[in-house]
DNA sequence: GACCAGGCACATC
DNA sequence: GATGTGCATGGT
């Protein structure tokens, strides 16, 4: 049997009341913004520390192109294909980011195959796609999570800020802590995960940017950040 | 013109 | 394991 502290459940309580404060605020977030689950994992590369918008104008020159497909892609000219990526900046590297998953993507079809996917455990899925290379624990996870509707829990630097600065978690906690913080506090729930994350980054768009001060923050009451960087 | 954006791999200590 | 660096465009 374990013993449970006092503030745990608090961190339970609290996460979750974060959550409906948000909800409450945002509306629900009906993320991810894509039309297919593989175009949700070509997202998840082209936006690794970009702007969503520069991501836009790469898909739309994907979709113009009709090359928004596993085969197409794969066959695509790097250099045309640098082209058609070149908005989402670093586009040398993910552009072989993108060639590396889809020889992956190809060899291992998990998406063609629901029962295959079915059957494949999450951590084993996710090592798998952590040995891509360009394919970090946040891709990752935003793969498993918005594209195959694994119950995994997405960090990213808006977590990693907007609980900082609430208190909650350490500053320079690494990726799998601060993963391990939400999944232990939270019901295990892809649809919470979902838009939980897709909360927080809503928030730090508007609240919660990469400056010394936040802007007024519809948290108030929980947030313990009173306006001063910490 | 500076600063920031839905990271990651790699080198070095 | 922690810390530093290159990668690059587009918006504010």
């Amino acid at each position: 049997m374990t013993m449970r502290t006092e503030s745990e459940f608090d961190e339970k309580s609290r996460l979750l009341k974060i959550y409906r404060r948000m909800l409450a605020h945002f509306g629900p977030r009906d993320w991810w913004p894509a039309d297919t689950p593989f175009e949700v994992m070509i997202g998840a590369i082209l936006t690794q520390n970009t702007s969503w918008t520069n991501v836009e104008k790469a898909i739309r020159n994907l979709k113009s192109a009709h090359a928004l497909g596993p085969d197409a892609l794969f066959k695509m000219d790097l250099r045309r294909l640098k082209r058609m990526i070149r908005p989402t900046g670093y586009y040398n590297e993910k552009a072989k980011k993108l060639k590396n998953y889809l020889r992956f993507y190809r060899a291992e079809p998990i998406c063609a195959s629901p029962q295959r996917m079915a059957r494949m455990p999450l951590s084993e899925m996710r090592e798998r796609l952590l040995n891509v290379k360009g394919i970090g624990p946040e891709t990752a996870d935003s793969i498993l999570l918005y594209a195959l509707e694994k119950p995994i829990f997405v960090v990213d630097a808006y977590t990693r800020r907007i609980f900082y600065r609430m208190g909650l978690t350490s500053e320079n906690a690494s990726y799998d802590e601060l993963q391990g913080f939400f999944m232990r506090n939270l019901p295990e729930n892809t649809e919470l995960y979902n838009d939980y994350h897709a909360q927080i980054v809503a928030l730090g768009k508007e609240y919660c940017r990469n400056k010394p001060e936040c802007g007024p923050c519809p948290l108030n009451e929980i947030c313990m950040n009173k306006g001063v960087s910490p």
